[in-house]
DNA sequence: ACCGTTTCGTTTGTAATCCAACCGATTTGT
DNA sequence: ACAAATCGGTTGGATTACAAACGAAACGGT
């Protein structure tokens, strides 16, 4: 098997296993390795799947059809990402959305039954897989609650003012700055990217904080705002 | 220890474990009971957590101050839902909510390094709860994903056909029950319940879909709606 | 059958967002 | 240095949601 070591190493679900260890885990999960070309489709929703994939190279989209016909893109994958993790991991056997390579992509399909069983040969890297295994999960969690909690705000301001009180107690400070630009901020929250500069001005003048690309710092401590 | 089987057997994470070897599997976990006054605080937000949360009577709620003071709640556990499941299993050390005790109530503790540790009697229901665990981490992200994806939608109309659309690939046809009343559907969808109303009857009177009480049928299949 | 409660649909005025367009500042490539 | 592209802030009109209130229907208990 081509050596994927380098575009998968990095990978969270491998933390901690190091190059000596790699081929033997593969071959002892019976991980195989598939090509796809362009715009081809790796599954289609409804499909059942009993292997998680791992991104190897190129890219993916995860994109979902309602009843109606509409599709609509649900994520992108890249190297070295997960999909379909949570399907086989939850065991509910069909995927909901399509895999579609969106260039010439290589997937690597490891068998959740052989990851969460202990194989003859009592290899060492089990334990360690289905750690990583379980903190990919309840990571992704997190991030999913965090996320949900800014969105269910009613309002922009609402928003923003939630994710930025989030990384203000996140780096610990006043002052931090965000790995969004305003677009991306904009679709992470949901809104529109011209009504988040509106409220991100109106804060700013309010003296609420203040900001410079993206580099923040929130001025009021404990009083009601003025909202 | 008093018997907690009753009150907890129903919880995911015991899946498959019998009577006959619960009380072994909590005496090798090290799982301590711990009781709460109402109102009593059993855990800030802060504090460092290793160990996993299963409410086993009474009523927590997990609440979350941000920077100016304001407290919001996230959400209620009730027994046996599990809580600080995701912090501890994603080593995330501190638990970003405080969890706080609304009545006199009684809390599972279960050591996650000792789930995931073969203890030195090899006890059978390790592996089983391994993999109870990564199945209830793994549900749990696609049921976030899945709310995620209606939520991120614009406006209260795409909110809810999103959400009917799903419900109807779910069971499998046009026709199918909804699990929430009006409200209910409402909160989940975080939208208005009048605004809800209101667009049900469009759709409605539009010939899209026709529904009574927590019945829906959907009516148009493939064509552009009249948006 | 009666009454109180809950649920659902509807309406109305107010507030907020969305959308499109525009402009200035900054960055990038040549 | 120049042009093109990107990014961020602003504006105005159309759209949508919000909040509150009301009545009708359904439900449960007595």
């Amino acid at each position: 098997m081509k050596n994927i070591f380098p575009s998968t190493k990095s990978s969270p679900l491998f933390a901690g296993i190091g190059n000596d260890d790699f081929d033997n885990m593969l071959d002892c999960l019976g991980a195989r390795l598939c090509a796809y070309a362009k715009d081809e489709t790796i599954y289609f929703a409804g499909d059942t799947v009993a292997e998680i994939g791992l991104a190897v190279s190129g890219r993916l989209h995860l994109v979902k059809d309602d009843i109606w016909g509409n599709t609509s893109l649900v994520a992108e994958v890249t190297p070295p990402e997960l999909f379909a993790e949570a399907v086989v991991c939850g065991n509910l056997g069909k995927i909901p959305v399509s895999v579609i390579a969106k260039e010439e992509s290589e997937v690597l399909f490891i068998d959740y039954k052989r990851v969460v069983t202990s194989c003859s040969s009592a290899c060492v890297f089990h334990s360690k897989l289905i750690r990583n295994m379980i903190s990919i999960l309840a990571l992704k969690n997190i991030m999913m609650a965090a996320k949900m909690e800014h969105i269910t705000k009613r309002t922009t301001k609402e928003k923003l003012l939630s994710y930025l009180a989030e990384q203000a107690r996140q780096k610990g400070g006043k002052a931090f700055d965000i790995p969004f630009n305003r677009q991306e901020l904009a679709d992470y929250l949901s809104v529109e990217r011209s009504a988040l500069s509106a409220e991100m001005s109106k804060l700013k003048a309010g003296g609420v904080m203040d900001y410079r690309k993206n580099h923040f710092e929130m001025l009021i401590e404990t009083s009601e705002r003025t909202d």
